[in-house]
DNA sequence: TTCATATTATTGTATGTACATAATAACATG
DNA sequence: CATGTTATTATGTACATACAATAATATGAA
């Protein structure tokens, strides 16, 4: 294989080193405990100092695509754990899929200054108003989830958009934003007096928490959203397969 | 906070400036968006190298424990989820990964005649005993997670298993049982007198129930397992990414 | 042939230096 | 007071050098 690396490149050379280290990676020719080229050798041949090579190759460690071992070499580590999941939707388009006819209760929009925690997030100061979006939603026979979604400014949302329309299509279509990325924490707690008077469950009650945070494809964070399940309604599932 | 770096110890620099970072990490102090002394003044106070510095403070960007940005400063990072799905570890692997020491407060084995359920998903009859673990789990401070197991007959465990290690890696290693898809249900439930007796916790309180259906690599179950966690102690935490 | 020792190969640790880039603060001007 | 310019601050990039630690291999002695 030829390394090639553009010194005259604006792309910083240990991220050029990354790249093409993480084509040898994929080549074949490394795969089964075969070893990549040592260290010194392959900073010669880019024509770059070891030191950033090895922050390169530091970096595919970290996230566990190399091993190495002093005295004896590099290797591209065993194919390690992936997670493929439906949390990827919306809570309609999940509703949806489960066949579940979903009714809105409340709806409540407002402006507001961020708190700091959210304000982090978004990356921005507190002292100018965001969109705040509240929505109690349930079943016929009552509602089993409350939620809180804050957007961030450049996401555009005006506050008079249709909501009833599944969030994601809104920003897609509206406001060529595409959400890309959500991480999620799922923790329970107890139901506060908003949360019970929401949910119409005691005081005290169990409730699944679910705060999500969501990136467009820029990894730039778009929205911010918590959503308070009472316990007995909601059972969030998540496969994962060795690969 | 006194910075300390002994010079003298076995343990590398980069090693010990990584661990007092962490310490840093979880000062409140720093907590909020604070940002973290500079690299120059704190290579200076801790008499190592700025670089050496810099190579314990990339593990962390990289980790998702810090945030930095030229010309601005390093601040620790959101309260995050994982970067990568743990889903698919065992506990202690996944609290080894999180750098949370692990102390067993309880462990119970037993054959039980499984309930209907159990015996449905292991796809066997109700009327042979099966191998049951109980263990009660947490840290130094009190436990915070009771865990039960079920297995399945085919994987051979006799119960006479070192329990301590990586259930995982007494599955592949001593019983020839790879442990490949994982399918998960978190819910939220209030604690009952079991519950509440074993994690120090009052009659009601939440919890944090996951139940986790374990197969092997031909896609058959090996282990129920159901975890009742703490609500003030964990969150779950995943990432999707739209493909 | 086996074992001990030396050598080689490779990664790991650490430093100091120099310059680039981005963001913020300070200052000047209209 | 608003705007533009300059200086300062802090992280980012890159390097050369030196030595340490570990593991594998080669060599020589018994």
């Amino acid at each position: 294989m030829q390394f090639k690396i553009d010194h005259k490149s604006p792309i910083p050379l240990h991220i050029q080193a990354e790249n093409l280290l993480r084509e040898l990676i994929d080549d074949p020719q490394y795969q089964g405990g075969k070893f990549l080229p040592n260290e010194v050798n392959l900073s010669k041949q880019l024509a770059i100092s070891r030191t950033t090579l090895r922050q390169a190759l530091n970096k595919l460690v970290y996230e566990g695509l190399l091993t190495r071992k002093k005295g004896v070499g590099t290797k591209v580590a065993q194919p390690s754990v992936s997670s493929k999941s439906m949390n990827w939707l919306s809570f309609s388009q999940e509703m949806k899929a489960r066949g579940i006819p979903i009714k809105n209760f409340e709806l409540h929009l407002s402006w507001v200054f961020p708190e700091e925690k959210v304000a982090n997030f978004f990356e921005i100061k507190t002292d100018k108003k965001i969109l705040k979006l509240e929505r109690l939603r349930g079943r016929n026979e009552g509602p089993f989830v409350y939620f809180v979604s804050y957007f961030h400014p450049r996401v555009g949302l005006t506050g008079e958009e249709d909501f009833t329309r599944p969030l994601y299509e809104i920003l897609e279509k509206e406001h060529m934003v595409i959400a890309q990325l959500s991480k999620e924490e799922i923790s329970a707690r107890a139901a506060d007096k908003l949360i019970s008077g929401k949910l119409d469950t005691e005081l005290g009650s169990p409730i699944l928490l679910r705060k999500r945070f969501v990136y467009d494809q820029a990894d730039r964070p778009i929205e911010y959203n918590l959503g308070y399940y009472r316990a007995d309604s909601f059972v969030y599932t998540v496969e994962s397969r060795r690969e």
